[in-house]
DNA sequence: CTGAAAGCGCTTACAG
DNA sequence: CTGAAAGCGCTTACAG
């Protein structure tokens, strides 16, 4: 079998020559404009549907100035978070009529400078990032010049560009409160890195809920780890290596929540028995570890549509207020009905 | 905070301008040609730098009559399966120098023709589709003409377009096999619709496995259902409604067999223990689900920089032959270490 | 109601 | 080695 033969692309002017009109006639006709004759428009759009016509819309937004798309740059679709604010985000723009450009950065900011320059080349009318760890908003701000709007998610990055953030303190206070409902009052606070700003708001959450209970965690609870499964089952030992050890942990996320299970497991615990773990995002695979993962769910989906929205009424207002003045979102807990724990009151 | 102010675009005429050259020479230096004086470029170098010029690829596309995109046209990205594929899709591309223009069905055939047109107005170089479910190959050619090349991934669609496919059969088979190694012989089909290809393959490998044993299975071991978790669980009761019940099934997809490891539980029995159960897909949540699942590994991701390869050689060189030709992708059975059975030799 | 003309930002023969 | 001119497919004042 062979490809079919590509026939070259039907203009407005094949369309104006079969009708006996002008290209401007029929540019009117399908923009809609009231001026054309109704005959005439009758005759045209017969022949665009007869021709098969395709709007070339990159040449009307070049004449006109404009752009119909929307740059979506994430760390990568492997990740289930992204995956699902990616489509949260693709919903929206579609529904308002952008199409997206998407690009990955693998979570490299030398890749994401590249990534994001070969973006701008074509010409988006605005742009979402997650940012890549490490990132430089000088660099940025560099490539970015001033044409382009930016919507910052997830990571801020200073700077005057758009950002919408998760209530990472919220959030982890949320989870940490729900520790001390059961009944935990030794609750540790494991993996991620200081360094990252949501790593960083989350202790935060954390320490300010133990304290409202009258709580201060000792140095050892608070464990470092980079936010992988694999990771998490690797340090799942330095929670036990000082008394008094801790008989829970918030987590970083989900991933490490369910690295430290399985990591409990290697040591004779058991999660949810002997020990609580609470996680961060509410991944699918939270619903079927074994026991399922009491998790604060963030709805990236929800988030995707949200960002879009932002981002498309700058492009209609750019003087409106950056939403870097916007609340935070908020969180919940989603909770698994399985998940008890015994009193363990210390 | 406000938004920054927004400035105007940098064109070649400035640059040329500031220059005292002609857009000509600026476009020569920035094509890299040869014909330019050593003194030139380096001048112009440096003011494209000062003034912040940003290629606009698009024009540059019109006028040459070249696209850099390639349209992708997935179900949804929450299907971690399409994630994986879009993610591999979108790291060729990207190295290719082409930009992923994004679009989701949501496995509606309406849609997908929507989608489909507002993605040919940005003028795709190619396309690449996961078809929805019920998809008319004769209104999809209507909208598409022969000007665009497209690769039709998963879902074999007929017509005369590229084709990407699994090897299902291949893949039922090793699933099959593997629990006939364990001493199974009354083994089920379970989920999936007959109506869709990659079902009817797959229990096509099946039967021949099976065959090859010596063994045809009973009509009730084959059970419908959707393939998902919750309808499976739902139907796992009409495995054992008639004697002889299986003792182990194959599933359509991971997710089939996680509500089927759901259901199962519900009804006092234990995937691994009483009952064996294989998957296809290997989903993220398959190696962590209890037990976790013995599955067949599709790497949806390297099928994305597969398809992206796919395309690229298409727009290269119109005249191969059709990859529907292509033999199809192997698979490899991903066995848990953890997931024996008893022997359970009927 | 319709057409001629200019122009969006770029490229490419063709001269010189 | 560099520039003038035409043109990619569209839109939009401006005439008529």
């Amino acid at each position: 079998m062979t490809a079919p033969a590509l026939r070259g692309r039907v203009t407005l002017e094949d369309i104006a020559h079969a009708c006996d009109l002008s290209r401007a006639t029929v540019s009117l006709v399908l923009r809609g404009s009231p001026l054309v004759n109704a005959e005439t428009r009758a005759r045209v759009e017969a022949e665009l549907k007869r021709q098969g016509y395709v709007y070339h819309r990159g040449a009307a937004n070049l004449r006109r100035r404009e752009s119909s798309t929307v740059a979506l740059l994430i760390n990568d679709l492997s990740n289930p978070f992204f995956a699902e604010f990616a489509a949260g985000v693709d919903e929206a723009l579609a529904a308002a009529g952008y199409v997206t450009l998407l690009g990955s950065t693998g979570e490299s900011s030398e890749r994401q400078q590249t990534v994001l320059a070969s973006l701008l080349e074509h010409d988006p009318a605005g742009i979402i990032l997650s940012p890549a760890e490490g990132t430089d908003p000088a660099r940025l701000r560099t490539l970015l010049g001033m044409r382009t709007p930016m919507l910052v998610f997830n990571r801020a990055l200073g700077g005057d560009w758009d950002y919408l953030g998760l209530d990472n303190t919220h959030g982890a206070r949320l989870a940490t409160e729900h520790l001390l409902a059961q009944g935990h009052r030794r609750i540790a606070f494991f993996g991620g890195h200081e360094a990252s700003s949501s790593c960083h708001e989350r202790r935060a959450g954390y320490r300010a809920a133990l304290a409202d209970a009258g709580l201060s965690p000792e140095p050892q609870w608070i464990v470092e780890c980079s936010p992988t499964r694999l990771e998490a089952a690797r340090q799942t030992g330095a929670l036990f290596v000082r008394d008094p050890a801790p008989t829970a942990a918030v987590c970083y996320n989900d991933a490490v929540a369910l690295g430290l299970i399985a990591g409990l497991s290697t040591r004779g615990r058991r999660a949810g028995h002997d020990f609580a773990v609470t996680g961060f995002d509410d991944i699918p695979e939270a619903a079927v570890s074994a026991p399922p993962l009491t998790t604060v769910a963030v709805d990236p989906r929800a988030r995707g549509r949200q960002a879009a929205s932002l981002i498309l009424q700058r492009l209609r207002d750019p003087a409106t207020p950056s939403a870097a003045t916007i609340a935070p979102v908020s969180l919940h807990l989603r909770a698994s009905s399985q998940f008890t724990l015994p009193g363990d009151a210390a």
